[in-house]
DNA sequence: TGAACTGTATTATAATATATAATACAGACA
DNA sequence: TGTCTGTATTATATATTATAATACAGTTCA
């Protein structure tokens, strides 16, 4: 896989592979029902313990960013927005929260603005293969 | 204090007492200088130990929202915005990684921009007593 | 002055979270 | 039939979180 483990980052181990992973597909780089490598293959490749990548690979999968079939392998799950109701909630209370402190540090309504345009124009709607 | 903890949640109390600190004074509830609680007075309030009130305002204090005078108390610092330029990196990458996840999850942009919208209206600007 | 309060520090202990290690089982596949 | 999958279990080690019990130095105020 395309990315490494940053042992001086403070979060869990399990976390990171959850975000990095999580980024890879939401950036489009890993399409619908595309195969993730095994438990053991990404273990090795990042030289850490197999329960530890399934653990990840687990929470991916209820949060509906992935599937699991015994015997054959992980994949990217295909979009579902109603997959995860719950997650849109936390999101949104995630950004409000934020936006209420850059408020807070004087960052401007423009400037808030202009990183929402930023992003969309990056990463706006793409077909998801 | 004007807050609870909420015992259901997986953070750790101290993270959710500085959530809870932060709040009151990004929301401009608790003044410049204004006095908090003191470690044991806050600690017998929520029924935690008073070591766990420590560390969350030690934090807060490294974070530049509080200051602490030995015997005296601890108290809410007076906006300084280069008091801490990290915080604003920090807080803009976290910003562009739930706009992300907000754009996988076919979210508008408007819709994003009425929730900055709505932020700046509820928070603006205000007078720092 | 002295009692009662402050922040701060230290040491010990317990409980929980995180990570590793070693196996095992059942199904897919070539 | 090997070799690969996901998944599960048990054990152990380490780190984080939380509690508990004290202690010290400085303030506030009756």
């Amino acid at each position: 896989m395309m990315f490494q483990l940053d042992f001086r980052d403070k979060r869990p181990l399990y976390e990171q592979i959850k975000a990095n992973i999580k980024e890879l597909i939401i950036s489009g780089i890993l399409k619908s029902d595309e195969r993730i490598p095994s438990v053991r293959e990404l273990a090795q490749t990042l030289t850490i313990n197999p329960n530890t990548i399934q653990k990840a690979y687990k929470d991916l999968e209820t949060e509906g960013l992935i599937y699991s079939v015994r015997a054959k392998g992980s994949f990217v799950a295909p979009f579902n927005a109603a997959a995860n109701p719950a997650r849109l909630d936390e999101l949104m209370s995630e950004l409000e929260k934020i936006l209420a402190e850059l408020v807070y540090l004087n960052v401007s309504q423009e400037q808030a603005i202009a990183v929402v345009r930023n992003v969309y124009e990056k990463r706006g709607v793409k077909a998801r293969d």
